[in-house]
DNA sequence: TTGAAAATGAAAATCATTTTCATTTTCTGC
DNA sequence: GCAGAAAATGAAAATGATTTTCATTTTCAA
């Protein structure tokens, strides 16, 4: 197996996929590489996540505007608990969703899975 | 309550769904009210389907490529498991998220609580 | 009947993504 | 090293769905 090599391009998005440590868009990963200083272009950075995701090294989904996000595969991510007023966020543990999801793909036969949760509300200062 | 009046356009967008009798890009649908002989706009098209969507008689969701596609609600609030190859999508039944979501909700005090789930990942047949 | 508000749709604008294409870099065999 | 082929790069143009603009038409209540 092994039988692709990874060019520089590859390495410098997967080494910003580590730093952001879940899903970001192609676009914010540019960004982020021309803020840390990376001379990498914004056609570069597309080729790479679709050589990535074919390696099936990133994950694809999409946000609900239909912007594509990605995150590195088999990142172990949490969920956000979210306030719609203020937008401050809070960090939560999903084990309880992680097997819901576990539960539910297996139960239908769909492999390699994944899961988007987010909950929102107001939260208690606002 | 029932705050909704519904116009002309809504009523043959509504219309044209039910015919479909499942998902449907914004395209497809101006597509075959066009081939029905209804005179209507892309762009008249596209605000109903909004408007559809935001008094939740119409659900929209993306195909991977992006393109926004819509079916009439069922009456329940459901979640889906879908394919990340074909698209194809199964509703399922979501009582241990609602019962996980508000636990952890109260738990921080949030009130108004709504949230998003959605599992991906690749179907028997892909 | 009239004037205001809502609806309509053609054309322009937007924006993520892909394609084109000329240039640069990397690799391979000599 | 060295030439030449193959791969990588990125700026600019193209694409395609969706949204916005704006002038016109329709609806509706007084």
């Amino acid at each position: 197996m092994a039988t692709n090599t990874m060019n520089k391009s590859e390495i410098k998005v997967i080494g910003v996929l580590e730093r952001v440590g879940g899903f970001a868009s192609a676009q914010e990963l540019y960004q982020l590489l021309q803020r840390g200083g990376e001379s990498i272009g914004l056609t570069t950075v597309y080729r790479a996540l679709q050589s990535l995701v074919s390696d099936k090294i990133v994950d694809q989904l999409r946000r609900e505007d239909g912007e594509a996000i990605y995150r590195l595969c088999g990142d172990n991510h949490h969920h956000h608990l979210v306030c719609k007023q203020c937008g401050s966020t809070v960090e939560i543990e999903g084990s309880a969703i992680e097997r819901w999801t576990k539960s539910i793909a297996e139960e239908h036969g769909f492999r390699e899975v994944g899961h988007t949760a987010e909950i929102f509300g107001i939260c208690p200062k606002c």
